[in-house]
DNA sequence: GAGCACTGC
């Protein structure tokens, strides 16, 4: 397990350990920084309903502070709920604190993340992921089983502690015995204080150590070249220390890697050793632990790294930051419904973050790989929120099954453009999870049971009238887990072709190719062994296995039954276009296709299975742009289906074959 | 013939 960055060390509980193992649990809690503000905090807390906490990496707040509000009797009013954006913090951080109090995990203290629901009647204190607690706001609308939320890490602003912010600011008009507290590592917590109507802001200072921030005189060419080195120098010229290296992907990564390991062969035995370790999130986890494993004395480590390490997970031992200023983000076209990843400049915010990875555990210094005027004149203050770059449907259906009737006034903190409300509330309608007054119906509350985007969801309820539910909600846990099934290594691209095209015999389209997959792994039993052979990512499949089972039992919540017709791949095709006929594409000549509604080119990407087929029509998943404008996840379907299946949306002269 | 940062329900 990877060591989580959640302000102190977690190690695995020896059993083994001397007696004084609680008495020095109880001293630690003692020497954190927040310990000393203790009892004014929890008067804060009591004077008033919100509260904003500015807390440092290393103040103690996300394990102590719920412990305060316990041994205060918060908790005999209701549940403690504290929020993360991450599963793994959430789970290490119930540990943390079932240790120090003394508890079993899931007891008193315990945690839910999807798939895992470890709480129990005991429960009191409850770490959650926000995800998660936005799914309980569905279901319990007024949170009544709660004295406290605190939404913590709330400076990352995923989408998930957005909408919180938004539903828990109009909750505590109306719940006057529940305490909000928002607590922040940025020390600009302004924006969170006007957000909720001016409430004040307390501070608890950090525990870190100074960073020694170094800029270029100029501007560099070529980042990658002048991060390598970089690293050669600080390993020729500077003290003892780790180093990490922040770049923008998995290739660039490996790039840096053959170079490194280049340049330092042909020093020979002239320069101490240098260990190269790599991490990114694609990295299979036996891979990616090597970065935790010890080195020889006398040796040096580089990490080259992407955006994982900047806040998600934490790498001790790290005295140099090099930080060439960009990371690859993702950016939402609402107009053309377009996805694309790109390399952009960081924030002010990320690269402060990136730096103080260098001063955890002594004196740091960070190497920005750009001028001291560039940091000032051309980054941008932070980081855009993800709810300014997503697609928003499902957060729309979320809101509309709350009740919320007008989207364009609900209170965000930072609003997203009213195009992209506009798009997502389009596009529900014509899923017929709205009805023309902006109400849900049916069909919407059905779908918004599934912790799905809503064409998916929209597919497994129109499941139900094809009777091949158990099909496609293979096909949904797969399209869901992302882009990320198939390995293809460089040294075997032609192997895991061929495997992946095994799949798609008979031209059956990605959908069903995917389901095959699935259907594979699952006769034999779900083997690894399966899963290297066709070049199949393990934890890929292992999360479609989780996210099916999920599924399989929702079917039973909204009355739809498991049923399968694995030869009928036709209601199989219906099903999914009922979900993804906004999707759909004519071939066009020379193999490009025009998509039918809001028409622009597109191109089949060249790995999905029906790539030099060039079928007709086609409905598609997503589209992506990358050297061309691309459609992934690929499906042939008849023109006429359309109109059968979605006659509110199409015209029959709008799919009639030329 | 491409090229998949990172999370989460």
């Amino acid at each position: 397990m990877l060591k989580v960055d959640d302000e102190m060390s977690i190690e695995s509980p020896d059993i083994s350990k001397a007696k004084s193992e609680l008495e020095t649990l109880h001293e630690d809690r003692r020497t954190l920084p927040i310990y000393a503000h203790r009892d004014s905090l929890l008067k804060a807390i009591e004077e008033h309903q919100v509260l904003v906490i500015v807390g440092e990496t290393g103040s103690g707040k996300t394990t102590q502070i719920p412990q305060y509000l316990h041994e205060a009797g918060y908790t005999k009013r209701g549940k403690v709920a504290c929020t993360q954006p991450r599963r793994v913090a959430a789970m290490s951080v119930a540990a943390r604190v079932s240790q120090e109090m003394d508890v079993k995990l899931g007891h008193e203290v315990g945690y839910s993340i999807r798939f895992e629901d470890c709480t129990s009647e005991k429960t009191v204190l409850q770490y959650m992921t926000d995800g998660k607690l936005l799914r309980e706001f569905l279901g319990e609308p007024d949170l009544a089983s709660y004295s406290v939320i605190m939404v913590d890490e709330a400076h990352e602003r995923t989408v998930s502690t957005d909408v919180l912010f938004g539903l828990l600011k109009d909750l505590v008009r109306f719940r006057k015995d529940i305490k909000i507290l928002i607590s922040s590592a940025t020390p600009d917590a302004s924006k969170f204080s006007d957000f909720f109507d001016c409430a004040p802001i307390y501070r608890i200072p950090g525990r870190r150590y100074p960073v020694e921030i170094q800029y270029t005189k100029a501007p560099v060419a070529d980042y990658l070249d002048a991060a390598i080195v970089t690293v050669l120098q600080i390993h020729m010229t500077q003290s003892p220390g780790d180093i990490l290296v922040f770049l923008t992907g998995q290739e660039e990564i490996e790039s840096a890697e053959e170079i490194l390991k280049h340049k330092i062969s042909g020093f020979g035995s002239e320069i101490p050793e240098l260990v190269i370790s790599k991490i990114f999130s694609n990295l299979p986890a036996e891979l990616q632990a090597k970065i935790f494993q010890p080195i020889p004395i006398g040796s040096r480590k580089v990490v080259l790294a992407t955006n994982i390490a900047e806040a998600s997970l934490t790498i001790d031992g790290i005295n140099y930051v090099i930080d060439p200023g960009f990371c690859k983000m993702e950016a939402y076209n609402p107009r053309t419904g377009m996805e694309s990843l790109q390399v952009t400049s960081i924030s002010k915010a990320s690269a402060d973050q990136r730096a103080g990875r260098s001063g955890r555990t002594g004196h740091g210094k960070c190497f920005r790989l750009y001028t001291a005027d560039s940091y000032k004149t051309k980054l941008d203050d932070n980081t855009p929120p993800e709810i300014q770059r997503t697609n928003l449907t499902s957060v729309v259906l979320s809101l509309k099954s709350l009740g919320i009737q007008n989207l364009l006034n609900f209170d965000f903190m930072d609003p997203p453009s009213n195009e992209a409300l506009l798009k997502a509330l389009e596009l529900l309608f014509a899923l017929g999870a709205l009805n023309k007054l902006g109400e849900v119906t049916k069909v919407g509350r059905q779908m918004a049971e599934f912790p799905l985007d809503p064409m998916l969801s929209k597919m497994i309820v129109a499941s139900d009238k094809y009777k091949c539910s158990d099909e496609v909600i293979s096909i949904a846990a797969m399209l869901s887990v992302g882009n990320s099934i198939f390995y293809r290594p460089k040294d075997e691209q032609v192997h895991a072709d061929h495997a992946r095209m095994s799949f798609h015999t008979g031209n059956v389209g990605d959908h069903i190719a995917l389901m095959n997959v699935y259907n594979s792994w699952r006769e034999t039993n779900y083997s690894t062994q399966w899963c290297y052979e066709n070049y199949v990512q393990v934890r890929s499949m292992r999360r479609a296995r989780d996210i099916r089972d999920q599924l399989e039992g929702l079917l039973e919540r909204v009355k739809i039954e498991l049923t399968g017709c694995p030869n009928d791949l036709q209601a199989i095709k219906k099903a999914i276009t009922s979900g993804f006929f906004s999707h759909s594409a004519r071939l066009q000549n020379y193999g490009s296709y025009r998509t039918v509604k809001h028409p622009r080119i597109v191109h089949i990407h060249p790995r999905s299975g029906l790539a030099d087929n060039f079928p007709r029509w086609v409905v598609y998943d997503e589209v992506v742009l990358t050297t061309k404008e691309y459609m992934r996840n690929v499906t042939e379907l008849k023109p006429e289906w359309l109109v059968e299946i979605a006659p509110h949306y199409y015209q029959m002269k709008e799919v009639e074959d030329a």
